[in-house]
RNA sequence: GGGGGAAUUCCCGAGUGGCCAAAGGGGACAGACUGUAAAUCUGCUGGCAAUGCCUUCGGUGGUUCGAAUCCACCUUCCCCCA
């Protein structure tokens, strides 16, 4: 009886939410009192040089826990997915190897969700871009439906869902299929009919007031660029970081770079990075609103770390 | 003081007598998401008892079967001449 009980606890404190509402923080206090160590799950704070438009954690804060998976890639590299899950899946087996618990920060809902349910993601040999290439030039000379269409003949189904202009999954729908064989929709269903590869508990962070929310983003842009923002995307662009680099397509950083080659002021710049980090806590609110097993915590006006550390360790103790 | 131009739905901005609740864009809102994910993509945006009705295009009053569109006056803003 005890014996169930225990291996129902959950291994993994997931902490997420919306940019800008306290997840480093209250992951590094949970650390604390758990005998933690934090994994990120940002998919741009993985990589170096890339610290205040990040807001990566400070070298204070990481003096106080161990922090894994930020700086583990220089910016011009085209980090994925799927070597998240399997460099942040060593970390994770290694923390609880050594009893520690692995408390998982990040705004990042795939990475998240692909470490925790042990998604593995279809091959792909990332030193051969040939085949997506072609069929990226295909999908501009023959339209989305016509691809649609392609896609339609081997995996109907999938099809089915893709709208004719989400270009990116129709070509890896059909890349799949060209490399392995197998659809999507086949390794998908494999996939996800295996158990999850740890038992998480998920407190999610946001505003009770959206306007709140808002607020706080504005007011960290500001204090990034206060920071030295700027100055930041300058020594990237200068060490030769180009547009296409996806460490370059991050919010704070693709319009610092407008600014600094001229093509707006610094000012629109930020109220751009405003914007865009708006919309991007938007669409972070959406993909973990979808999960139906975390613990909210909505800050009234502003943060309550102290509460809301209490009842998530209260809540551990009786799950 | 004289002359010219402009006022459109949250914003910008089309629309010049009926096919206009009003193009397009932005924002907001909602959603999707299986190797670029801070990316990418979609839907929606006057109100309602809603295959129809009501209110809306600076204001008031006209012309007309019918006006965001034409006329008059008023208000505000912009430009030019003085």
């Amino acid at each position: 009886m005890q014996e169930t009980k225990n291996t129902m606890k959950p291994q993994i404190i997931v902490v997420c939410g919306p940019t800008a509402t306290g997840k480093t923080r209250l992951g590094i206090e949970l650390a604390e009192q758990l005998n933690g160590e934090i994994v990120s799950a940002d998919s741009m704070q993985i990589y170096r040089r890339m610290d205040i438009g990040t807001a990566k954690a400070t070298a204070e804060e990481r003096a106080r826990v161990p922090h894994h998976m930020l700086d583990v890639a220089e910016p011009w590299e085209d980090y994925s997915v799927s070597r998240y899950v399997q460099e942040a899946g060593q970390v994770c087996d290694m923390l609880l190897a050594a009893g520690k618990t692995p408390i998982l920060v990040g705004g990042t809902g795939l990475y998240i969700d692909s470490l925790l349910s042990g998604r593995d993601f279809a091959e792909r040999d990332t030193g051969d871009e040939s085949l997506r290439t072609a069929l990226d030039a295909e999908y501009d000379e023959r339209g989305g439906e016509a691809m649609l269409e392609t896609l339609r003949t081997f995996d109907p189904e999938r099809a089915a869902k893709l709208h004719p202009a989400d270009r990116r999954r129709i070509v890896r729908a059909i890349e799949i299929y060209r490399l392995t064989g197998k659809t999507i929709t086949a390794h998908d269903a494999e996939t996800r009919a295996r158990p999850p590869r740890y038992r998480a508990f998920t407190a999610a962070l946001t505003y009770l007031d959206r306007a709140d929310l808002y607020e706080r983003i504005d007011s960290r842009v500001d204090a990034m660029v206060a920071e030295g923002l700027f100055d930041e995307v300058e020594g990237l662009l200068k060490e030769g970081l180009s547009a296409e680099c996806t460490a370059m397509q991050a919010i704070g950083y693709k319009e610092a770079a407008l600014a600094l080659r001229g093509e707006m002021s610094r000012g629109d710049a930020a109220e751009l990075i405003k914007l865009n980090s708006r919309r991007y806590a938007k669409r972070q609110l959406t993909w973990f609103g979808r999960n139906p097993s975390a613990h909210w915590f909505r800050w009234d006006r502003r943060p309550d770390f102290d509460a809301a550390e209490e009842e998530i360790l209260r809540l551990l103790s009786t799950e």
